[in-house]
DNA sequence: ATTGAATGAGACATAAATGTCTCATATACT
DNA sequence: AGTATATGAGACATTTATGTCTCATTCAAT
């Protein structure tokens, strides 16, 4: 039988504040951090070590859920073009919560290995699609990885500053992958 | 006569210094700054009363700079397609200097005002392309303009990270623009 | 040579963030 | 009820960056 938390779970919701409040301000105090979550500034501390311990906490936490939720979207697709639009359609809008990542240097080597993997998964993507015809096969392929990425930033950092309405940021972001600004 | 400069310029020096520095560590001391230029950190001092007097000092300078390198390659430009690829040339190879600038915040209201007015031109320019046929009309003309920035931050990190060849650069950037990644 | 301005070195005070520690209290488990 | 654990509040020392100040020295102009 599983275990009730009767005690808030404090470790989490110290996760949450964080990501929550370094995604606005990513110099931001423990004492923010601590405030935000409910919680004393020693308790903070008697779960996270230092502040690097809780960057790279929530920076993993971060890779997770936003791996989680690709994975989901991306399951029933059959080719590679309806993969890469799904996954946009799911990670576009967790960009309020992670667009602090972009401003991370992955000190730690975990999380470097980590977004290798990631960006490693893109690049699987982008084979796919050349294979399916959807993407010149003249486009480096670290260069097509990036720009996936870039515009996921973008498409949710346009939203976030309201120039881009949250339902057409992702299509937008994919038609400007495959087929630029210009005329059709 | 132009009185010769004997002394070394030493707020231009500091300004230089700055922007190798805070390129490299958006968060370095002024001390670190200092150093560079070759300078006491109390002559610093005497020439920014506080470190965002240098911040906003060399953020309007890298934008002059940015500002002429633009003008001047876009000069004899026919057309607005030709001035978008020309202007990419252009400030693509800036980006070792001025990458900083993507993680500023522009808190002084000149810069905001400054940055603002470089955003118009792009807008100008975006529909330049459309008058044109370069550019799809429904595209949003902020989409389109945050995309334009985003190609020139972008093409210079795969430079500096070492997956672009920089002659390649803002030729990949200018197609990825307008035609995107998928084929022709 | 003399004068005045700018500089370098360094002392000094201040402020802020960090990490550690203690102690009283609240909560969960037995 | 009794015990062990986790917490909140706050004191404390440490570190680091910042901004101000002084003073001797260097350099340019006269």
């Amino acid at each position: 039988m599983a275990r009730r938390a009767l005690r808030p779970p404090v470790k989490e919701a110290i996760i949450d504040a964080a990501i929550d409040t370094l995604a606005r301000n990513s110099g931001a105090s423990l004492s923010e951090i601590a405030a935000r979550a409910g919680v004393g500034r020693a308790s903070l501390h008697r779960h996270f070590s230092s502040r690097g311990d809780l960057v790279t906490a929530i920076t993993l936490q971060c890779m997770d859920e936003i791996d989680a939720a690709t994975d989901e979207a991306v399951a029933g697709a059959r080719t590679a073009r309806e993969r890469l639009s799904r996954m946009l359609e799911a990670v576009v809008p967790l960009g309020d919560r992670y667009h602090f990542l972009a401003a991370e240097a992955f000190d730690d080597a975990t999380l470097r290995a980590r977004h290798e993997a990631d960006l490693e998964w893109l690049g699987g993507l982008v084979d796919e699609l050349r294979e399916e015809g959807a993407m010149a096969p003249d486009v480096p392929r670290g260069w097509a990885v990036a720009n996936i990425d870039a515009q996921v930033w973008l498409a949710w950092s346009e939203v976030a500053a309201g120039n881009l309405a949250p339902a057409d940021a992702a299509g937008l972001a994919f038609r400007t992958l495959l087929q630029g600004l210009g005329r059709r």
